[in-house]
DNA sequence: TGCCAGGCTTCAC
DNA sequence: GTGAAGCATGGC
């Protein structure tokens, strides 16, 4: 399936965070995987795309790809007097908030806290690769990220053997809350902001940087605006400390995304030096 | 080699 | 209610 789609940038989306099973295979190409499924898609330039998949799950990753949204809208709401956020939007352009699935997000930020990218990534390879479904892709076989039921049954031993230090109990905990019903993406549809990141973080091991992630990136809810190092840091160094959400009511997300991505490059490195 | 990482829970006070 | 300590491990 061939598609002509702006905003759309696969390098940066791959590298922006907010997912850690997203990597290129060559000629510009990125697979993605989300729960049995997979795709590659194709940049062929001119802003046409190649989708390699299944064709009933087409549908499925235009959505998980968020390709309905029009992200054009969002950049001309930012205050042209920012030159921070401008500068930070203009570098991330291209970045698009995914829909991913619920499970393999919590346990990926729970996964996340004082770890970097990397690490984290390393982490959650361990556990698909020990106690995911094999799968077939397009570039050959891989593995599903495990179900909370086949997570709940293992020892404290056995996640924490997959490098996730004191996290262990934390990805323990959450996939028995899962395997139970205790949570789900039913129950979480149901509430507003403020009731679904008061249920994620009842769960142990979530607080409210955690909870917010899994709103932005598995609830889409893009009003949500987690605060980590980097964002404090960038809070603390142009903007007084905090940022101005009512502006950007209903989407501040987006823009978090974009200060994030630019926080951690060589292109905010550079600004920084020569302010 | 030492510092830091998409923080959270626990425990003083 | 608020603030500091402790946490396991890997990347740079």
């Amino acid at each position: 399936m061939i598609i002509k789609q702006s905003h759309f940038d696969l390098q940066k989306i791959a590298n922006s965070g907010q997912c850690f099973r997203m990597r290129p295979v060559g000629n510009g190409a990125y697979i993605a995987l989300s729960g049995i499924k997979s795709v590659v898609v194709t940049p062929l330039g001119d802003e046409k795309f190649d989708f390699a998949c299944a064709d009933d799950d087409f549908a499925f990753w235009h959505h998980y790809f968020d390709l309905q949204t029009d992200y054009e809208h969002f950049f001309s709401r930012i205050d042209p007097r920012d030159d921070f956020l401008t500068a930070a939007a203009n570098y991330g352009h291209g970045i698009r908030i995914l829909r991913q699935e619920l499970f393999e997000t919590t346990i990926s930020f729970i996964i996340s806290q004082r770890k970097n990218i990397p690490a984290i990534t390393k982490s959650i390879e361990l556990l698909c690769e020990r106690f995911g479904t094999p799968i077939q892709t397009k570039c050959g076989g891989a593995y599903a990220f495990p179900s909370p039921e086949a997570l709940c049954t293992l020892s404290i031993e056995e996640i924490r053997d997959c490098a996730l230090g004191y996290r262990d109990k934390y990805v323990l905990s959450a996939a028995k809350a899962f395997a139970s019903g205790q949570i789900s993406t039913a129950i979480l549809e149901r509430l507003n902001q403020a009731q679904a990141i008061e249920a994620l973080t009842s769960l142990y091991g979530v607080g409210k940087k955690v909870a917010s992630c899994i709103a932005l990136f598995a609830l889409h809810d893009i009003a949500a605006f987690p605060i980590d190092v980097w964002i404090d840091r960038i809070l603390q160094a142009h903007y007084n400390g905090s940022f101005p959400i009512g502006r950007y009511e209903g989407f501040a997300g987006v823009m978090q995304q974009y200060l994030f991505y630019y926080a951690r490059s060589d292109a905010y490195d550079y600004a920084a030096k020569h302010e």
